[in-house]
DNA sequence: AAGTCATTGCACACCAGTGTGCAACAATGG
DNA sequence: CCATTGTTGCACACTGGTGTGCAATGACTT
């Protein structure tokens, strides 16, 4: 009586199920990135699967939203906890904050757009706690007077994170520009002076 | 054989007529600002209206929303177009453009959300203009050093403007409050100082 | 008074997407 | 070899929105 809790050898099989299921997931993404309101039936064939199969895995709709979303508030605050712990300014932790977290939102920027409308509600609670850290961040940049006290830190957190949703968004060929672009013009819109926001964009890797 | 053009003295009917269909256009903004996947007969009946007789006036959603965009369109460009002649720095533009444009702004805001998924490119097509005056604008101030070079005049415009927008959506009591902090906000991305922005603000009445 | 016509209230067909049920299939594990 | 089980392909019912058709109504026009 081996393998009582789960996944200690994963045999063939449950690997293979969790392949699919982690390649639904992936393919999920792209696809209602390229389309947010794409069906079932869209993500299914792009997984290279059937529809009732992605039933299989996810009961409904909303549980594959869901689970994307679970996933990107996991990485999301992982990186904020870490970074805004390790770093004592808060534009330096803003900077390295959206550097490492680029990646991350290029991925997930589907979430921005489906905010509205239909899993709007669910998803927007369970990015709460992703809004707290980011507005205490900007809070203390506030406080500590880094960053202009123009609009309320919930607020101007809301905006600022935004728009770098909106530049992963853009059409943007080069990668690295856009993560640069984006750091600088976050940067900026929390009243970091441009020479500022340069030097910080310079020290990261 | 009087009133063979248009309109010249509008009988009570025609008159009307106008009404409702102005006043469908009215709600169609709030009810679909609201919930952007809302049915013509959400907006039927927040027009006090039935489903039919909305039909009656736009043959389908698409010519609702097409109509709506067309006014947006006409009137921002009416507004860019006269203050991007008058106002010879780039800067000072572009505040007086956000003040101007943000009761407009504030009316069409679903326009940024309806710019996603299905109604999309028609959208996207019609709204080409403003932006390409908007990317000009955003141009000139590169080229005269006011404005940060940190992105493309294109996609930096779209970031900025998406901004503006996004702040007409946030959930901010204050109006008055909220154009102002628009057009800082935009000024900062835009990479002008923030003593500067605040001065450009403080101008306007 | 008679006619015009926007509006209404109902009817309907149509479509697209969701979620479920079930019998077969095929690969894995004992 | 046999049992398990993820996958498949098809079936179906259900929902919700779209767009159309048509007779009846009532206010306005001539």
């Amino acid at each position: 009586m081996c393998n009582n809790g789960v996944v200690p050898t994963e045999s063939s099989r449950l690997r293979a199920m969790n392949e699919t299921r982690d390649r639904i997931l992936d393919v999920a993404l792209d696809v209602l990135g390229a389309n947010p309101d794409a069906g079932m039936g869209d993500i299914a064939s792009a997984a290279g699967v059937v529809r009732r199969t992605v039933y299989g895995h996810f009961p409904s709709r909303l549980d594959l939203v869901r689970t994307l979303t679970e996933r990107a508030v996991t990485e999301m605050t992982a990186v904020l906890t870490e970074v805004n712990a390790s770093d004592p300014d808060a534009d330096a932790a803003w900077a390295e904050f959206i550097a490492r977290l680029w990646p991350v939102a290029h991925r997930y920027r589907v979430l921005l757009a489906l905010r509205r409308g239909e899993y709007g509600e669910a998803i927007h609670g369970m990015l709460g706690p992703v809004d707290e850290l980011l507005a205490d961040l900007v809070k203390r940049g506030q406080d500590s007077g880094v960053f202009a006290q123009h609009l309320p830190a919930g607020i101007l957190s809301q905006v600022a994170y935004g728009a770098v949703f909106a530049i992963a968004d853009s059409d943007l060929s080069d990668e690295a520009l856009g993560a640069r672009a984006a750091t600088i013009t976050s940067l900026l819109m929390l009243g970091v002076p441009e020479t500022r926001a340069i030097a910080l964009v310079a020290d990261q890797p």
